[in-house]
DNA sequence: CGATGCTTTGAAAACGTTTGCACCCATTTG
DNA sequence: CAAATGGGTGCAAACGTTTTCAAAGCATCG
């Protein structure tokens, strides 16, 4: 360990008594280098405790061959299950990964969007905060930047990846109504994403199919946990209080256990509900959460695979993924008549 | 908006008729250059679509500017309050912030670590995942790179910023013993942190001053969720079971909920449980958890003020700072005698 | 013995910025 | 009127790599 002057490649070729390009082939394994020679090299860095500048390289090979996640991560667990099978993924393809908190804030998130741009990586892996009149969204097709969309699908010029949501209302409507739930509300997510907008179009359908539609249990979108909260409040003051909420994703679900919690009542003995997206304690304390579950590891792989398209060929026309839900069935919607 | 080819500076500067240094410091602020030409330098920057590009920028001013953030973001929600508290610090200061999971896996730790600092950021942020044995906080050392250790303070010669243990396991067991509690288990958190050793310490502490130690109540270290679940499972098993559990952190605590629950226990009817870590759901469902509290956003803005000076000064003497966490009663210990 | 081919290595031009130094011109000053 | 002042700008050398081009050494062959 020497005393600490900058460390450059110059000087593990002084070392080695060899010339810079060599140390360059023998690091990157770039070009055959004998064997003595490399040992050499080797041993000069090991020597001089060298270590290799990203920077340099990468304005040298004008790529850094790295993508750009932006997520919320505060209240949405399982994107980072996403997350992780995105790691994987493109680990295995030698690719690094930075990641981005967006806090679901857009003008953070463009921020971000523009930053990464900036540092020239080669794609980004965004779950949209606005819609796609969002700056991120904005910039991101303007500057012709490769990017994949997940989760809240906002804009059909870019691929995209998310959740069946047709499939995944029905799941679990379906599952209310069997269970004898007449009276079901909606507090759907955040209204720009175009996931929300499925969502209660698909619930619309699915009642209105069993002549069960009550627009008025359909709350207005709930874009904090606050909101979802209050929305809660409102369904639970009025005439007559639904028998079953299906919260539009966990942030929902949240919201409205604080205020159901708050009142007092019990579920699923007052009230029904059930979510979409899952939580890992949701089995371990009570009420135990009936949700929809994500193929999260399968989403994170299709982002995966579609970033490294896209950043390949930029022009190739979009592709959309829908991918399908499952139903985690626990006790928040009362208990499960037994199958005849 | 031009067809595609990069965009430099230098096309920048001929568009608007001026030279390459002007460019840049009009782009930065960095030295006076009249209006005019300013005026005629941003105009060219939109009308081609510039984007400034900070690899380059950080190879001429060698410094990035940067700081790495490396947490375990999987099972340690309160970590998102730190990061958010340390971006918010850290932007103030023009500083850009680098995530990255490690998983609490030592080796991924080690690799990002690594990769940090070839990207040559000015100071890492670590929660390290193993002890002063760990590849990273060795790499980080023989490296000589700025680094702050969090939550877990894993070799006091680094900059650590964490919970006073001694004071939260006190709240907690006075706590507990306050409302009758005799036979307290512990279930301690990963073995390698001084952070459990310290909790460990405070708690036999506490209760032998009590006259109610009892070591057969001490649980082995839980590294993961599965392992904290068993231990508590043989807690149960065992000849008297306890009639208060205190879990360690909160992967302790959702383990030990786990294998409760599982076996149809109630809380705080069949036992009390009360943890360190809160979170957010922690209010609207059964049991609702009392728990200690860190102070995140305090000790967010501590770690980042910590880097800075490190980052300024790397020979400064490592500093410790112990945070003062609260009690938050809720009803998991049984219902709280009213003061008289 | 000169030409040919193979193996191994080096020199130097990128990559896109920042920044020290010097220059030019117009104005003020003695 | 020459010299000093100062506002505004440009040149070119870094920064630490990658990579193209080509050369040097050496054996083989006709």
């Amino acid at each position: 360990m020497e005393k600490h002057g900058r460390k450059t490649m110059q000087t593990v070729a002084e070392r080695a008594g060899v010339s810079l390009a060599t140390v360059s082939h023998v690091l990157n394994g770039t070009r055959f280098v004998s064997k003595t020679t490399a040992e050499l090299v080797h041993k000069a860095v090991t020597d001089i405790g060298y270590v290799p500048n990203t920077i340099a390289r990468d304005l040298a090979r004008s790529s850094t061959s790295t993508i750009g996640l932006v997520f919320s991560l505060s209240v949405n667990a399982f994107f980072l299950d996403i997350i992780s099978a995105i790691e994987a993924e493109c680990q295995r393809d030698g690719l690094s990964v930075l990641l981005f908190d967006s806090n679901d804030d857009p003008a953070k998130e463009w921020r971000i969007v523009r930053d990464l741009h900036q540092r020239r990586v080669d794609g980004i892996i965004l779950a949209p905060a606005g819609g796609p009149e969002s700056a991120a969204i904005r910039y991101l097709h303007e500057n012709r930047v490769p990017a994949v969309l997940v989760d809240r699908l906002a804009d059909s010029r870019f691929d995209q990846v998310g959740l069946n949501n047709h499939d995944a209302i029905h799941l679990v409507t379906d599952h209310l109504c069997n269970l004898g739930h007449r009276r079901i509300a909606l507090i759907p997510g955040h209204s720009t994403y175009t996931t929300t907008v499925e969502r209660i179009e698909a619930f619309r359908a699915n009642l209105s199919a069993r002549g069960l539609l009550d627009d008025g249990l359909i709350t207005p979108p709930a874009h904090t946990l606050q909101e979802a909260a209050e929305h809660t409040s409102r369904l639970l003051d009025s005439g007559h209080i639904p028998d079953a909420i299906l919260a539009g994703n966990n942030l929902c679900t949240l919201g409205a256990m604080r205020e159901i919690s708050s009142r007092g009542m019990k579920v699923p003995r007052d009230l029904a509900i059930a979510g979409i997206d899952d939580f890992e304690w949701a089995d371990s304390f009570e009420p135990r959460l009936t949700v929809v579950r994500q193929p999260c590891a399968e989403i994170g792989q299709t982002a995966a695979r579609l970033i490294r398209r896209r950043v390949a060929s930029i022009d190739a026309a979009p592709e959309a993924h829908r991918m399908t839900p499952s139903l985690i069935v626990r006790r928040s919607c009362g208990y499960m008549p037994a199958e005849s």
